[in-house]
DNA sequence: GTCTCTTATATCATATCTGATATATTAGTA
DNA sequence: TACTAATATATCAGATATGATATAAGAGAC
């Protein structure tokens, strides 16, 4: 993994390299770690068009600054509840399978 | 949402219409339950192609137990456990996509 | 400059998910 | 029948994700 993405997930708070410096990610694991982040990218640009943070998490029954952290790609913030956001916003199955289907 | 379907979620820990048993579940809640159950399905034929569920539970760096409810639409598993074993039977982001994608 | 709206960051108690363990059940074979 | 492999179910302590709250920072209007 090249230096620059490294940097970028541990500020968001990926634990990139932290069982050992020299132990990278499985192929696996950066493929979640993708498919958390091009999620997250969708649902940022998905939410901007219609409504703002806190509307959003209103419908989510959550809080802004959760929404702000699932919108940067906080590793604090699952799957769940990126789809979660994703349907809040209207996007359908067939939409998620999409953004999900384009990484790698 | 029909009593049958209802009464087999519930029995997987769903708790559909625990609020109130006159609310029901919004459409949003609907999606992701179905979305989960179509990964469980899907990782279950995957899996049983290839390897028992000890095997991939080790590739997973989980227990067989736990494989077990992840196959069978468990409420106590999450989308990412799913999606992770997904991955760890050898499913692209490609096929995850689809199999979400096909929900609804 | 100040307001106002929106988004980002930090902290935290609680809820949920986790793998581990023990054990039960099922399916197949000798 | 007994034996074995595979799967299912139950429980639980520890880890992770959660929404809430407070507050800071950014952007735009005035």
């Amino acid at each position: 993994m090249d230096e620059a993405k490294r940097k970028k997930l541990e500020d968001k708070g990926w634990k990139v390299g932290t069982v050992s410096e020299f132990l990278d990610l499985t192929p696996e694991e950066t493929t979640l770690i993708e498919i958390k982040l091009a999620l997250s990218r969708n649902l940022k640009e998905r939410r901007q068009k219609s409504m703002t943070q806190t509307e959003l998490a209103d419908k989510l029954y959550s809080s802004q600054p959760r929404v702000a952290k699932a919108e940067n790609g906080d590793a604090s913030v699952s799957i769940e509840l990126l789809i979660r956001a994703m349907l809040a916003t209207g996007a359908t199955p067939q939409e998620i399978g999409q953004v999900i289907a384009q990484v790698g």
